[in-house]
DNA sequence: AGATAAAAATGAATACACTCATTTTTGTTG
DNA sequence: CAACAAAAATGAGTGTATTCATTTTTATCT
C-alpha cells in the first residue's frame, strides 16, 4: 500500500469532506433526510452552501457518501455473522438478517437510500454502489462455494448468479419491508422461503 | 358490474383527473421528467398549479397515475407474448421482454418510475402499486401453474414464492439496465440464466 | 328560486435545492 | 518575498415544488 502523498490542499479537502459527511449522518438520523437542509449541514461543518455542493452534486449523494463507509462494515458484520451458522439457508438468513437490522435501526434514512439506488445517475456514485453491490456478490459466493465443498450445493452451480439470484430476493422483499407492504417478522418468512425455494429448485417434484 | 352513480361532480372530477394525467404523460414523454414543472402540466391541463396538488400530493405521484393505467395494458400484453411459447423460461424470457421493451421506450421515465417505487410513502399510490405487482404475479402463477402440469415444475412448487422469486430478478436486473450497469443484451441473457437457474435449483448436481 | 353549507379550485407566498460570478486561499516561480 | 496562476470556497441569486388563506363552484335544503 504506497501511502498517499497528502499536500496540505488534499489534506484540507479531505477533512472538510469528513466534516460533511459527518455532519450530513448527524442531520439525516436527527432530522431526516427530508427536513435536514443542506444549510444545516453547511453550518454545522463550518463551510457554505456551495461548498457542500463542491462534495456531492446533489442533496442525495450524500446518502450514498454516508452509507459507503458504514455499509462496509455492516457487510463485514453480515458475513460474520454468518459464518456462525452451519447450512447455506440458515448462513444467508443470518447474513441478511444483519443487514436488514442496520436499515431497519433507521427507516427513515433507509428509504431514502432506497429510492436512491433506484437510479444513480453520477458516474462517482455508481462505482460506490458497484463496489458495495460487489462486497455483498463476493461473500455470497464464498458461502456458496463453502456449501458446494459440504455438498449442499451440486458443483455445477454458476456463483456469481447464485449470489445475484440470492441478493434479489433480499432486496425485493427488503423494499416491501420499508415500504410497510410486510412487517419484518414476514420479511424473515418470505426471505428464508425464497432461499430454500432456490436450493431445491423449481423443477424438484 | 355496477355502474358507479357519477354526480356532475364527480363527473367532472375524473373528467379532470383525466386531463392532468394525459397532459403529465405527454410532458413526461416529451421534455422528460425533471425538466416537465407542474405549470407546465397546469397550463395544459387547463387548471391551476394548486390543482394538479389537488390530485397528486407530489410530483412524483404523477408518475404512478401515469403508469398504473398504461402498465395494466403492458402487463396484459406480456402475458398474451409469453404463451405464444411453449418451456416455462422462455415464456418468462418474452413476458419480460415486453415488459423490457415497455421502459426501453422512454429510459428517463422509467428511472424515474425505478426511484419512486424504491420507496412508496402515500397509501393510495401503495394501493396502485400493489394492484400492479399482483398483475405481474398473477400471471406469473398461471404460467408456472401450466408448466406444472406439463411436468416442468414439480408439483410441491409454491406457486406465489415462485413468482416472486422470478419477478425479484427481473427487476433487479432492469435496474442494472436502467441504470446503465449493464446493456439490454446483457440484460436479457443475466435474466434467463437466473430463470434456469431456478428452475433446476441450486442443489442440483 | 334564494339561502346555506360543503367541496373544489385558485394562485400568491414560501421554502429549499442548486448555480455561478466573485472572492479567498494555496501553491509555484523568479 | 512578491507576483502570478490555479484551485477552492463563498453566498446571493434563480427556479420550481409545495402550501394555504381566499374565492368560486356545486349540491342541498326551505
Amino acid at each position: 500500500m504506497a501511502q498517499a502523498p497528502l499536500s496540505r490542499r488534499d489534506q484540507n479537502k479531505l477533512e472538510k469532506r469528513g466534516r460533511i459527511i459527518a455532519a450530513a449522518r448527524a442531520f439525516f438520523a436527527q432530522k431526516g433526510f427530508e427536513a435536514t437542509t443542506i444549510q444545516d449541514i453547511a453550518d454545522a461543518a463550518g463551510v457554505s452552501v456551495g461548498t457542500v455542493f463542491l462534495y456531492a452534486k446533489a442533496k442525495e449523494d450524500l446518502l450514498i457518501l454516508v452509507f459507503h463507509d458504514e455499509m462496509t462494515g455492516v457487510i463485514d458484520q453480515a458475513y460474520r455473522a454468518a459464518l456462525k451458522h452451519a447450512g447455506l439457508v440458515d448462513q444467508l438468513c443470518a447474513f441478511f438478517d444483519v443487514e436488514a437490522d442496520y436499515h431497519e435501526r433507521d427507516l427513515p434514512l433507509a428509504r431514502a437510500l432506497m429510492r436512491k439506488l433506484g437510479y444513480v445517475d453520477n458516474a462517482e456514485q455508481r462505482d460506490a454502489v458497484t463496489e458495495l453491490m460487489s462486497a455483498n456478490y463476493t461473500r455470497l459466493a464464498m458461502l456458496i462455494e463453502a456449501a458446494k465443498t459440504r455438498g449442499e450445493v451440486g458443483a455445477a452451480a454458476p456463483l456469481l448468479p447464485a449470489a445475484r439470484s440470492i441478493f434479489a430476493c433480499y432486496y425485493l422483499h427488503l423494499g416491501g419491508f420499508l415500504s410497510g407492504y410486510i412487517d419484518r417478522d414476514r420479511f424473515d418468512r418470505m426471505v428464508r422461503e425464497h432461499f430454500e425455494l432456490l436450493l431445491k429448485g423449481l423443477g424438484a417434484g
